[in-house]
DNA sequence: GATCCGTTCTATGTATACATTAGGCGTTCC
DNA sequence: GGAACGCCTAATGTATACATAGAACGGATC
C-alpha cells in the first residue's frame, strides 16, 4: 500500500490519495474541488494535482464542473443498483456474443479452468472456503468472460463499468466473518459460473445472456441486505461508503 | 463553426482542432501525439494542449500511452460493429428499464410528440423529406428514450456510448442525394420508433428491449452497405474516415 | 564479437509566475 | 427602493523554465 503513496510521480500520488479520500467518504459527493487548496493540502503544485483530478474524471470518480473544475460525483442508492444492472448488461452481451460468434478452444479452456478452481473453493467445508483465493478467481473469472468475444469495445467498456469499486464482481463477496451464512448464495454462484460457460460453448447466445444478467442480480441481492439488515458491513465494501447516507431512496 | 474554432480558451480551441484532424483521418489511428510538436504546430502551449488530450481521451478518442503520453485510438470496422452493437444494447435497456419501472405521463407524451413530428417527416412524398428535420428530431427521440427510466446512469453511460460520430443514431441516416433510395428503411424505422414507445407505455420490457436493439441494427446495415457497396459514401458519414482504412476484415 | 555500462537526448513531469474571466458585492443613479 | 453598472476577488487558464526519467546509442572491456 505504502507502495502506492509512494508512487512514481507526484501526478500517481495525488491521484491514490484522492481516490481514497473519495472512496472513504471523507470527502462528501458533490464536494468542488478547488486546485490551490488542493494543492497545499497534498503539498504537490496545482499541475500534477490537475491531471489527477483528470484521470478521476476518466475513471468516473470526478465529473468536470461547468466553469472549469471538478466535482466529487454523487451517488444515491439507485446509481449503485443501475451501475449493477449496467455491469450484468454489459457482461451478459460479452456471454451472449461470445456464444453467437464463438469463443476460442483455447480461451474455453482457460475459463473452465477458472471455473474448476472455483469448485475447489466452494465444495468443501464452508470454514476452509478460502475467501482471498475465491475472490481472486472470481475477478478472473468476470475478466475471461469479458475477453471471450474478443470485442476490444466491449472489453474496454466492460473494464470501465467495473472500475467503480462497488460495480466489481467482487465487491460483494460476502466478508470472511460472514462466510458461512453466505455458503448457499456461494454455491449458487458457481453454478451459473458454470453454466454460464456450458451455454457458451454450446453457442447459446440467448442463454448465456440471461444466466449472466441473473448473475449480476445476486450481487444486487447483497447490496440489499447490507442496506436493509447490517449496515455495520457498509465498511467493509470498499467504496460504498461514498453513497450518500441520507439517500431518501435508502431501503 | 467559426464559432467552435474560436472558442473562449486555448484548451478549447485545441480540443476542437485535434478533434476534427482525428476525425478527418488526418491524424491516423495509433499516430503518438507528442505535446511539444503539437503545442508549437497549434502555436498554443504545451499546457492548453495536455487538457486538450485529457479531455479527448475521456472522449474516446485518444487513449493513454503506457509511459505517458497519447495515441490516436485506432478503430477497425469490427470495432465499428461493436459500437453499434453497443449503443444499442444500452439503447435497449434504457427501454426495458423504462418499461419496467414505469415513465412518466409527461416523458411518454414528450416522447410520443416526437413520433408524431417524425411521421410529418417520413409519410410523405419521398423528395419532400426534410432530412434535417428528419435527422434533428431522430437525435431528440434518441435522447428522450435514453432518459425515460430516469437513470442517471444509464443515460449518462449512452451519452458516452453516443459519443464517437460513428455510434450515434444519426450517423448512418441517408445523405440527402441518396435518400429516396432509403425512403422504405425510413418507414421501417419509424415503424420501429412508434412500437418503442408504445411497448414501453404498456409496460412491455422485453419486448421494448427487442425492438430497440433491433431498431440499431439499421444503423449496422448502412455501415455495412456503405463499405461493400458504396465507399464513396464514407466521407459522407462523420468520423468514417478515421476507421483503418487497411483493415482485413474489411467486406 | 557481444555484452554491459554510461552518457546523452528527448520526452513527459513539475513548479510557478502571470493572465484572464466570471461571479459576487457594493455603490450609485434613476 | 430597485436595478444596473462596475470593481474586486477568487478561481481557473496559460506560458515557460527547469527537473527527471527512459530509451537509444556508443564505447570500452571481457
Amino acid at each position: 500500500m505504502d507502495r502506492q503513496t509512494t508512487a512514481k510521480t507526484h501526478t500517481m500520488r495525488a491521484l491514490v490519495e484522492l481516490r481514497k479520500r473519495i472512496l472513504d467518504g471523507a470527502i462528501p459527493g458533490g464536494t468542488r474541488l478547488f486546485e490551490v487548496a488542493l494543492a497545499d493540502d497534498l503539498q504537490i503544485s496545482r499541475t500534477p494535482v490537475r491531471e489527477a483530478m483528470s484521470r478521476l474524471a476518466e475513471e468516473g470518480l470526478l465529473e468536470r464542473a461547468r466553469n472549469g473544475g471538478f466535482l466529487v460525483r454523487s451517488f444515491a442508492y439507485a446509481d449503485v443498483l443501475d451501475t449493477i444492472e449496467l455491469r450484468g448488461v454489459l457482461e451478459g452481451t460479452a456471454a451472449r456474443l461470445a456464444a453467437e460468434r464463438g469463443a476460442s478452444e483455447k480461451a474455453l479452456k482457460e475459463i473452465s479452468a477458472i471455473v474448476r478452481a472455483l469448485d475447489g473453493c466452494v465444495g468443501v467445508h464452508p470454514d476452509e472456503v478460502d475467501f482471498e483465493t475465491y475472490s481472486e478467481l472470481n475477478s478472473e473469472f468476470h475478466d475471461a468472460l469479458a475477453a471471450l468475444p474478443r470485442s476490444a469495445t466491449l472489453e474496454r467498456e466492460l473494464a470501465r463499468a467495473k472500475q467503480l469499486p462497488f460495480a466489481s464482481p467482487s465487491a460483494f463477496l460476502p466478508d470472511k466473518t460472514k462466510l458461512s451464512d453466505f455458503r448457499r448464495s456461494l454455491q449458487v454462484a458457481q453454478e451459473q459460473h458454470r453454466e454460464i460457460v456450458t451455454a457458451i460453448a454450446r453457442r447459446q447466445g440467448s442463454r448465456a445472456e440471461a444466466l449472466t444478467r441473473e448473475h449480476a442480480c445476486a450481487a444486487r441481492r447483497n447490496l440489499e441486505y447490507i442496506f436493509s439488515r447490517d449496515r455495520n458491513l457498509v465498511s467493509t465494501v470498499p467504496g460504498l461508503a461514498l453513497v450518500a447516507p441520507n439517500d431518501p431512496a435508502l431501503p
